[in-house]
DNA sequence: TTCCAAGTGTGATAATAGTCACTGCCAGCC
DNA sequence: GGCTGGCAGTGACTATTATCACACTTGGAA
């Protein structure tokens, strides 16, 4: 795999100015993560700010038991918000970010990025922007597990990966009900009736998707 | 009631430099809300920041069918963070700030609060510092809803409680099920319940915390 | 080719939370 | 003092989701 040059950087985050990706290309580390493997998780010593350049995140929430749920997925060109905003936390449940796909992360150096607020203002809007984003979408997933019941909860998961993957979903029944926090059974069965609409075809290990908005 | 004056809003803000002190005192405007009054609301077409000079605030979600949940309380001192980062929003749900007890706050027109973001590195502190703050503590909110029975989310919030305003909980089952998205119903056996550990004590209107922390 | 592990389907049962119906209770007001 | 409205307590029932037990399928490894 090539080392990607200023170009590609560029290319995913247009806004930055010029001498910014200068300091970015000189003082960051790029590293690439294989498909499933951990980007981040709280709690961790060395913190760095996380940019991805390619590749497919998803965020998410573990707690003590082993519990998962789904935060948000992050895209190329966007930067994981929690990376820039944790302090050291010794709560029980932990923030971690995986891979989806394989994927390529810019590591910026926490203490540079911070200085960087103050002396781009390109680079201070990203940050603005990323927690504003970050924050919408959490309070989504919030307001689906708050109101919702687990149907609707899924046909909003399925949405949003739809959105981010397309509208082939790699996923077992296992794995999406681990991200909802459910059990694989409840998960097969609201799949089956999603199916009896139309919206959906299961298939073994994937689920074709054809119209989530009609159900 | 007398007007706010300098040094009060010094008080509870000694990070911001001077001069910033000088603008928002020239700039905006100090408001008056009475218990139970509004404050906030999502979607609303003026857009201030708020800031809390006095009293309780407390930020909540509300859905189409007039659900409701607590996201977190604001004390003096603090930043609505949402009334920084929401743009015009046409969800089904909304973001509510509503008083608990009378309170005062500042209203900055948003133009001035972006203004500043470059100009006083006091207020960009600020901002990041809110910003980072109101994420943490709706993780919080969110682990409580998706890991956690009732039981043990009705235990969070009597503590949230009490850290906010006491030991005396002036609360009906009525509001506290309404905060919870829950029923009164279920509330009252839950509390009942909680009596009978020896962790409070029930009376009409209101609930006298013991020790939350043997439970 | 056979076999096995992982994925999926399904019924029975349990646990949690929400709803309904009704009772009693207390506080302030006439 | 007696009425009344909001608050609280309780039992019965329902709905949703989780859990358990087991059968069946499928794809790839041995």
């Amino acid at each position: 795999m090539e080392i990607p040059q200023k170009e590609d950087i560029l290319k995913r985050f247009p806004q930055f100015e010029q001498t910014l990706l200068d300091e970015i290309l000189a003082h960051s580390t790029i590293r690439h993560v294989e498909e499933g493997e951990e980007v981040m998780r709280t709690g961790q010593y060395i913190r760095s700010t996380v940019l991805l350049l390619s590749g497919l995140l998803k965020v998410y929430r573990e707690d003590d038991e082993g519990n998962e749920f789904l935060m948000y997925y992050l895209e190329p060109g966007s930067a994981c918000a929690l990376s820039m905003m944790c302090t050291a936390r010794n709560e029980q449940s932990q923030i971690m970010a995986k891979a989806v796909t394989e994927s390529e992360v810019i590591l910026i150096p926490s203490h540079l990025s911070e200085q960087w607020l103050a002396k781009y203002k390109s680079w201070h809007n990203f940050v603005i922007a990323s927690y504003r984003q970050r924050f919408e979408e959490l309070l989504q997933t919030l307001d689906s597990i708050a109101f919702k019941g687990l149907d609707e909860r899924l046909l909003f998961y399925l949405k949003r990966h739809v959105k981010v993957s397309g509208k082939e979903i790699r996923l077992s029944h296992q794995q999406i009900a681990l991200e909802l926090n459910s059990s694989r059974e409840v998960i097969s069965r609201l799949l089956k009736k999603l199916e009896q609409t139309g919206a959906i075809t299961l298939h073994r290990n994937y689920i074709e998707v054809h119209d989530l908005e009609v159900v």
